[in-house]
DNA sequence: GTCCCGATTCCCT
DNA sequence: GGGAATCGGGACC
C-alpha cells in the first residue's frame, strides 16, 4: 500500500495564503504524478512577486511569467540556464505573482521512472542525487514547460500535490536563498532540517 | 537585432 | 573549487 491511497488533495484556499505562509507547509507533502512517481517536498524557497527582486515577476508580466500571476494552486516552470526546468507552485490571490520554487524532493514512489529519466548510465549513481536541486527534481518527475499553468489541486492532474498525513516541521528556520544574486539577505528559503536530500546544507547565519 | 546573463548541473581537478 | 554547457527573456540600441 502506497503512499498515494491515503492521499487527499489540498483545497484552494491551501495555496491562498502568502508565500511565506505556503512554503513552509508546502514542506512534507507529496508531489505526485500521474504516472506513479511520487516525492516528499523537503527544500523549497519564497518568491514574492514586484516586491522581490530575486523574482520573474519583479518588472512586470511577461509570457514567461504569466502563470505567476494567476491565482494560488498553479504549476509555473520556466527554463533555468537553457536547459534546466524549474517548477514553482503559485500561491496568494490572482495577481500578486507570488510563488514558491521546489528545490528538492525525497523520492518516494515511481525510482526507476525517476533514474530512467535522470540517467542514461545507471551505474556509479546515487538515488540522493534523483531529485536533489530544482532542475533535477523537474528531470526525476518529467517536468517541462509543457506542465506549465496545470492545476496542482487536482488529482487528475498531470502533476497535483496531495497531503499523506505526515505534518510540515513545526518551525522551520528561514534561510538564504540559492542561486541567486540579488535579495539574498531575504531568509526565504525552508527545508526540513538535517534531510540527506537538501540541494545544499542549511547554513544559518552567523552575524 | 544584439548582447548579457541566469531561481543549475555535471564533470574534472 | 572551477569551468563548460546551452538558450530564451529582457534590456538596450
Amino acid at each position: 500500500m502506497g503512499p498515494r491511497s491515503k492521499s487527499r488533495r489540498l483545497g484552494r484556499t491551501f495555496y491562498t495564503g502568502s508565500p511565506l505562509v505556503v512554503a513552509p507547509l508546502l514542506l512534507n507533502k507529496l508531489l505526485v504524478t500521474a504516472d506513479g512517481r511520487s516525492g516528499r517536498i523537503v527544500e523549497v524557497e519564497a518568491y514574492w512577486g514586484a516586491q522581490d527582486p530575486a523574482s520573474h515577476a519583479y518588472r512586470g508580466r511577461t509570457a514567461r511569467n504569466a502563470t505567476m500571476f494567476r491565482r494560488g494552486g498553479h504549476l509555473y516552470v520556466y527554463l533555468s540556464y537553457g536547459m534546466h526546468w524549474c517548477a514553482n507552485v503559485v500561491c496568494g490571490p490572482e495577481g500578486e505573482a507570488q510563488a514558491v520554487l521546489l528545490r528538492a524532493l525525497q523520492p518516494v514512489e515511481g525510482l526507476d521512472l525517476m533514474r530512467a529519466a535522470r540517467w542514461r548510465d545507471q551505474r556509479r549513481r546515487d538515488d540522493r542525487d534523483l531529485c536533489r536541486g530544482p532542475g533535477r527534481l523537474c528531470q526525476a518527475m518529467g517536468i517541462d514547460r509543457s506542465d506549465d499553468g496545470i492545476d496542482l489541486t487536482r488529482p487528475s492532474s498531470p502533476v497535483w500535490i496531495a497531503d499523506d498525513g505526515v505534518a510540515p516541521p513545526e518551525s522551520p528556520a528561514g534561510t538564504a536563498r540559492v542561486g541567486i544574486s540579488v535579495g539574498t539577505d531575504l531568509p526565504w528559503r525552508f527545508a526540513v532540517g538535517d534531510h540527506p536530500g537538501l540541494s545544499r546544507p542549511v547554513v544559518r547565519r552567523s552575524g
